[in-house]
DNA sequence: CCGAATCCTGGTAGATACTG
DNA sequence: CAGTATCTACCAGGATTCGG
């Protein structure tokens, strides 16, 4: 049930057919975070009706990029997964969004930051070169939520909620000094210093934070 | 004029609302071959209505992405050019085309092979690391349409129409051999011998041309 | 309460005709 | 050649309803 179609052989045409619909790309984005369920992704996508949610939903499934499971006894509930198939879209999400982020100066009004989006912020500016061989985790807490990334060996993983076992914390107090150190428009000192983070744990991992991802 | 907005101050939301409607990607994907007038871009995207393509255009220009030109006295025609912002595209609409490339065996029916088509194919099953330093020019026939292919220490450009001084001309005698020769079903000497292509020019660059372009 | 299905409205796309 | 105009059909938005 390829929506509709574009009558062209390209794989270009053949991707817009599958994912191109308002709101898809988006709902596979909250889905690269982990395994959701309705009523979240609903929550990451407040302004998506609910009909349309769920017939992406349907139309992922159909498509082979998502898969749809209900969960032993005691929590009844749906999740919703991306498939391999549909996690190999993650390279491609990363381009647009690193393209689309460059007009990225200020929340527009009514805009809304959420979770989904701020992992998103950390995939496309990661920077692989600058954290070959690491390991580490990091715990973000950004006062509504917090994101955990761990970098294992110059491999990123990025989820929603706290790390278990982070090698920094790092806690948003004021302002947008996460940006701001991605941006290079302050350095780790400063935004230490006034005030604007917190951390907790080996304070040098801030500097090498603000190395691994660069707008 | 943002289309239609997510709402989610996010890189990917407003790549989305920028290039996310329906024909923009394929139109961008047919300008990165060039300049191109309204009614070779019509020739490209034979099913897409004139009224969508006009208003694409303008959404295009509004968004800084591509420019309208009106061409000098003699042939007073106007073409459309993607600006360097547009430009900068290509690495998205590549890897959303390499990915949609996996679905893609046999021309469904009523699907038309464009000169564009052929050359997105081309960028998208391009290894730079296979083509370090490599310096070549190739001229590939289809019958059709001929693409040209030129490799700059490594760097590829990809247009339509003959190339003015090829290393090698590839042309098509029957069949699908540069899809045989990228998928690896066929090897070079194969396609030569069973006259499923005809070169002219230095024939051991056909090796390297199957090296360097692999799905 | 979760995960939708239904209904209605309005906007966007498709097809075709027409014009400077 | 390069679009605009018009009409129709479909898809998205929003609210409400419904079953587990």
């Amino acid at each position: 049930m390829a929506s509709r179609e574009y009558g062209q052989f390209c794989g270009l045409a053949r991707a817009m057919e599958m994912v191109g619909e308002r709101w898809t790309m988006l709902i596979i984005r909250n889905l690269l975070t982990g395994a959701q369920r309705f009523t979240d992704l609903h929550k990451g996508l407040p302004t998506i009706p609910t009909n349309i949610l769920s017939a992406r939903l349907k139309q992922l499934e159909e498509a082979g990029l998502a898969t749809r499971r209900a969960l032993p006894h005691p929590d009844r509930a749906v999740v919703y997964e991306l498939t391999d198939y549909g996690r190999d879209l993650e390279p491609a999400l990363i381009a647009l969004g690193r393209w689309g982020a460059r007009t990225l100066t200020e929340p527009r009004p009514g805009e809304i930051v959420t979770a989904e989006s701020i992992a998103m912020s950390f995939r496309t500016t990661y920077r692989p070169e600058a954290a070959r061989g690491v390991t580490v985790g990091y715990e973000v807490r950004m006062g509504d939520f917090t994101l955990r990334l761990q970098i294992t060996d110059g491999e990123l993983a990025v989820g929603i909620g706290p790390h278990p076992s982070p090698g920094l914390i790092i806690e948003r107090l004021t302002g947008y000094p996460i940006r701001e150190l991605m941006s290079g428009s302050k350095t780790p000192g400063e935004v230490l210093r006034d005030g604007s983070v917190r951390t907790e744990g080996d304070p040098a991992l801030l500097g090498r934070f603000s190395e691994m991802f660069r707008f």
